[in-house]
DNA sequence: TTTATTATTATGTATGTACATATTTTTCTG
DNA sequence: CAGAAAAATATGTACATACATAATAATAAA
């Protein structure tokens, strides 16, 4: 018989995870360090090192340099949620698409909106639509683009295209705020999801920037028995 | 003058983030095989590769083997949402904890989930039970338990601590389906939430499982107002 | 022309080595 | 004994090198 080689790092993964599940090292418990463990495992240190990081950023180790390695007291999970652009999530599930524009132009957003978006209240476009699922409305969008940082927005017909697309392929990016809630629908939103008023709809509050700046808020609200779905 | 350096991974990402947000590399493009770039940046190839897998983890690139590296077309964000143990989620909010325990014992889940599940009707565990945020109802749980996974929860006493945290403590586990969802609370769930049936929870359920077998299936209604939040 | 075989190529990763960095522990100094 | 300085230590990472793997392109065989 020959000893188990762990000469993979998702070999050693795999390893470290059986040992977790096992119990084997306990929740809290601090691990034998990389050196050791690669001895132990027969590989190098650093191909322990890339396991144990994927553990960490899995957030089931928790690491700190001098420290060493400890099982993670609180295993937190991360799940992983993928935000696709509405037409493809549309199309993938094997749909026919489509896309109503409501209306868009210059507008005012409330005092709240305009603070956390740092624009001025001049500076505002915002395009409201609906999605289609074969047809029946799957989303309603409501969306607030500040044109301070993208100025090419305001001469863009949204009819055809719409702003969700349009910005994903011209707007700058960094980063985002995202919230997800559930709410009765509004006499507004039932309308144009054609469902009743009061409803619980699903709802996505998105905030991108660019650096410093605020490029868009989008508020998507989701016909009733919408699930958003992932693995953790 | 000195020519940048980049010589680290993180330096790396940067730059090509940049060029990315610039749009010198523009959607659907190839960029520069790892080998040039690293020629370019003047650093290791692995370093290259550090940087745009690190890209490609958060979507914002494709790779493949010999076809190379392409911006993504369609540049899917992703959010990681940390899925907390609910008493540290309040507690670390600065808010005070409670639980109560609404009941416990063996049931039978309805045919859907016996499938889902895949366990014999007569081997669940049902644990129901709300948690407080300084004594108001944050969130009602509706749990099943496989006890063909888990035999040790069937003489375990849930009234004091909460099945969340025994089974985060005691269960074996490996991955899990979660789902998000908003809901018309039903007149049980408003009862226990305290709030109008008819009011719009949001939901999540999750399952988790170890290798083939399920362990349990957790269905949590969040008090109306309730916010999931995240960056991307 | 079609199919099978074989280079070719870009990414993926393992390793030894070296050094960086963040902490903790120990030792020195006042 | 308190505080500062130095040593020790575990993780973090860069690099050169080598080879693995997957996908494509080029070539040869049917």
């Amino acid at each position: 018989m020959t000893a188990p080689v762990f000469n993979s790092w998702q070999a050693v993964r795999d390893e470290v995870l059986r040992r977790l599940q096992a119990r084997i090292w306990r929740p809290g418990e601090m691990i034998p360090n990389e050196a050791d463990l690669a001895d132990e495992l027969g590989c190098a240190r650093v191909t322990v090192n890339r396991a144990l990081r994927a553990l960490s950023d899995a957030g089931l180790l928790e690491r700190r340099r001098k420290a060493g390695t400890r099982v993670a007291l609180h295993p937190v999970r991360r799940a992983t949620l993928e935000i696709p652009m509405i037409r493809r999530q549309i199309e993938q599930a094997g749909h026919a698409y489509g896309y109503h524009l409501i209306s868009a132009g210059r507008a005012v957003p409330d005092a709240a909106l305009q603070t956390y978006m740092r624009a001025r209240s001049d500076g505002f476009l915002q395009v409201r639509a609906v999605h289609l699922q074969d047809g029946v409305p799957f989303v309603a969008e409501d969306r607030w683009i500040n044109l301070e940082t993208v100025p090419a927005a305001s001469s863009q017909d949204f009819s055809q295209v719409s702003a969700n697309e349009w910005l994903l392929q011209h707007a700058p990016f960094s980063r985002g705020d995202i919230a997800f809630a559930a709410e009765n629908a509004s006499a507004e939103t039932a309308d144009l999801l054609q469902t009743q008023v009061g409803a619980a709809v699903f709802v996505t509050e998105r905030t991108t920037w660019f650096e410093a700046r605020s490029v868009t808020f989008v508020r998507l609200s989701f016909a009733p028995g919408y699930r958003m779905q992932t693995e953790i």
